[in-house]
This record gives structure tokens, sequence and C-alpha cells, in this order.
DNA sequence: AGTCTGCTTCCGCCCAGCGGAAGTAGACTT
DNA sequence: AAGTCTACTTCCGCTGGGCGGAAGCAGACT
């Protein structure tokens, strides 16, 4: 271990098949939005474990209700996971307070509108509005997106410590032709993020779509989520949208601190 | 063991506590809406494990995100449960479809309207529309109300299978001076259910409310979930209320089965 | 009959998990 | 300032639960 001294950019995203808790969360999370049933098989194929092992674990998980058997064999997510997922204050106090902010912005704009908060070195999205017109993208609530591709991904890094931008700069994955993957365009751009108070990022993440965010502020101003809109193209009246956001995450943070809720904290 | 040859009332509410993912889920268990933060000390209490188990676990489980550590030095769920929960199809399936039925019921009755699912020998609320105005009882998302004592649950209930039945009239613990203990009286009220389509509940679980529900039916026309409204006080027009219901509930249905999920099947 | 792929049961080896004991840190009392 | 809480963390040797290869079972496709 070296790295100079500051964390090695290896450190979340491993849960580490060692312990058995490990490997339980390892079979969870071969679930996903696009794998939400999977056959035996095919968790153990994911997750790489012994069909064995796998099988085993996932009956423990099923007798625990974490996982549950639908009738066609098949595996999915259990009510136990979903009922302790509600009582987590990503869930029970941003996602409720904000949602009317939310809407309010979603009348104005018409656009898809976006809350997500830091979660390892990526965007968690806790909560979004789209109508039926709005393009459907990859942003559905617990979607996790790059940090350096997404307009709530920048607030949040711009804000972060330098452990987590050097993390996070040491692995700039290009998803389209306009995502920035130099670290010499980034750092300044981030820089007028804090300056200016919301990021903008045009098609970085996926072509046809552009997004405006702004920080929400915590207990000692500390940045704790990021709120924005996703436009299917160029949005022209930039200015305007920034101030909406800007009144709407002011309101927001004071509500999220008034009712004790200013610390959002994740990293371990 | 014997119970006359059907499975005993044991059965579920063990998680048992000798397999690793057991105890893992023993601490996640400790967390309900009442205790959202807790301290080490508290889980280990709550649990019953040694604190020294307690704390290698809570760390473990931290480590997987699957808890949080707050600054405070208390713990709370963490956001990979609540990312993994929203793909329980109680969440993506059900909720979603039902939510527009719900907010339609709520319109006409202005009254708190739930859904609910078996889980266990319970019933699980999946999702809740209440006014401000509206009583603040217990039956949050993710509440898990008794089957005999609730609108909701007695549908379930009703439909339920004789094992089911046999467990639950086991042990009908009492909430209020309304609720129904004695199976000589349950029994009869069930068919009822059956026959006419829907159940009433008035003050069984909780002084001041009282409810009607109807059910869900899903493929085969098996009943998957109930639909339910709880009122402050004795509701005049029942009639008019579970046709209302009836009527949602049967759109709800069908709109389930056309989109493939006629089958929110629980039970190990 | 032959050969897939997918799931389940069996069983002996051994290391990961266990938890008592002891140590650290802060807060509150005397 | 010494004493005593309660809350958390580290250490370490013992052992039983987890491990996973192998083999058995069931259906589907050739």
């Amino acid at each position: 271990m070296s790295a100079q001294g500051s964390k090695p950019p290896v450190a979340p995203e491993s849960p580490d098949s060692k312990s058995v808790t490990g490997r339980a969360f390892l079979v969870l999370d071969a679930f996903d939005a696009e794998h939400r049933h999977q056959s035996l098989a095919s968790i153990a194929r994911r997750t790489g474990l012994p069909l064995t092992t796998c099988h085993r674990l996932v009956h423990e998980l099923v007798a625990q209700g974490a996982l549950t058997r639908t009738l066609d064999g098949s595996y999915e997510i259990g009510s136990k996971i979903w009922r302790l997922g509600i009582l987590a204050s990503l869930h029970s106090d941003l996602r409720e307070v904000a949602l009317p902010y939310m809407e309010d912005i979603y009348q104005l704009a018409n656009d898809a509108v976006q809350i997500g908060v830091l979660d390892g070195f990526r965007c968690l999205i806790v909560e979004r509005i789209a109508g039926s017109r709005t393009l459907e993208v990859i942003s559905k609530p617990g979607a996790r997106l790059p940090l350096h591709a997404s307009g709530v991904g920048k607030v949040l890094l711009a804000h972060g410590s330098t452990d987590l931008q050097n993390a996070v700069f040491a692995s700039l994955d290009s998803y389209t032709g306009q995502t920035i993957t130099d670290v010499a365009v980034l750092k300044p751009q981030l820089e007028a993020i804090k300056s200016k108070g919301f990021a903008h990022s045009k098609e970085e993440l996926a072509v046809g779509a552009t997004s405006l965010a702004v920080p929400i502020l915590g207990y000692g101003n500390k940045v704790i989520a990021a709120l924005g809109i996703v436009t299917p193209v160029e949005n022209r009246d930039i200015e305007r949208m920034v101030s909406v956001l800007k009144v709407s995450a002011n309101a927001l943070s004071k509500k999220l601190i008034l009712n004790g809720m200013g610390d959002l904290n994740q990293r371990v």
C-alpha cells in the first residue's frame, strides 16, 4: 500500500467475497434493474461463486425473506429487504421532504427532475420525477451515475474531498463523445461549479441528455445532496432554470435542517 | 412437533441465529420504524447477540453498505439495502401500478388509502396515501399489520390457505376492546368476507380507526393483495365506498395481469 | 437412448467466525 | 483527581459451521 499516502483508489466497490456476509451481499448485488429476476445458475455466474455455495446462500437468504422464489423458479429481492430499505434516511427523510419541491420544479420546467447523494464513488439517484413525454434515461431511483459525467454527479464531486476527487480522476470512463476524460479539463470545471453554484453537463453521459444541477446544503453548509434537471435538448434558458433550481434547493436545505435532517452522511 | 399434521404455527418469524446470514439479518431486523437509529449496544441488546459478535457483524455490514454510521456514532440502514429494496416487485410492480388507482380513491373518499400483501403471518403495507388531515395511524408503508385485526389483513386471511388460517387462529393478540380474539367469531366473518367480497374492521386494531378492504386478484383469480381505506370515524356510506373500492380493485387487477404482474407470490 | 442445462443432496476437511477477556475513551458523580 | 459509569474496540486461541467437489435428479431438446 502506498498511493502517495492518500487512500488508494481501490477502496469501495469491493464487497470482498471473503467473509460470509460478503458472499451473501455478492449474491444480493447480482440483482439490479436489468436483472430483477434470476435463476440460481445466473446468480452463480454473475457472482462468480461456485454453484453449490451459491445454492446454499440463496436458500439461506430465501429463509430470511431477503430473496423470494417466484412461480417460475427464479429468484428476486424479497420483502424483508424492501421493508428495511424504506428505513434508510435516503428514503424516509430526503425523498419524503424533497418530493414537493421537485414537483414545483417539474411544474415550471416540465423536464425530468432528480435528486442524488454521494454513494461511494458514484451519485446515487434517490428520487426522480419525469413525465411520460420525457426521455427514458438511465437515471431511475437507485441508479448510480458516474460523478464526472452527470450534472448531479459533478456537483457532488466539486464539493467532495480531494481524496474523493483523486479517486474519481483515476478512472474517468467515457460514455459518449462528450464525456470529459481529461483531468485538466475537469478540474477547472469543478472549480467553476463551486464558484458559480451550479453544474452543467451536455450529453456527457447519454447522447441527447443535457443536465443542470445545484447543491443542497445541510448542517454547516456542507453539501449533502444535489438537485438537478435533465432535458432532452440544450435548454436555451439556462440562467432561468438555474435560478429556479437554486431557489428550490435553498428552500429544501432550510427545510431539511429545520427537520433535523441536515446530515445524510455517507462514507465509511 | 405434531399440530395435526399441518404445519406447526411456529414456522416464520424465526430468523434462527444459527447461520451467519441468520445473525446478520438478526442485526438488520433490530431496525424498525421506531428504531431507525441505534447504537451498537442497543443493537446487541435487541438482538440478544454478544456484544463482540454484534460488533463484528455490524462492521461487516457497514463495509458492505448495508448499514451506515451516522455522525453521532449510531447506525442506520445503509444505501445498499435501500437500492436493493426498490428492486422488489412489491415496490417496482405493485406500488408503481397501484398508486394512480389509490389516488382516484383518495379523491373520492378523502380517507387514508392503503394496499397490502401477505408477508408471513402478517399483512405488509406496501403503499399508503393519506392527507395531512388524516389520523396518523400505525400503517405506514413497511408496517406489518396483524391479519385478524385490520381490513386489509382480514381480506388476505379470508382468502388464505387453511394452514395460514390455523396458524393465525393460534395466536389472536388483542389490541383494543374490539379486537376479535375468538375463533368462533372470526371464522364466520371470514366466510362472509369471501362471499360478500369485502372486509370491515371497526376499531379492532386502533381506537377510532375503522377500515374497509377488498381483494385484488392476479392470475387464476388468486388473491394477491388487498386494497382498503381507513376512516377516522364510522363511515355511514359503507355501500358506496365498497363499490368504489371494488371498481378500483377490478381495474387494478386487470392492469396487473395485463402487465404480467399477476403473481406477486410470497411464501417460502 | 443420449446429451444438454439447471437444481439439489451428500459429506469430510478446515479455516472463518466466535466470544470471553482485557483495553480505550468519554461522560457524569463524588 | 480519583472513581465509576456506559459505549466501543482489539486481541487471540478453540471449534463447529461453512465450504465446494462429486454425484444424483429432473426436465427439455436432438
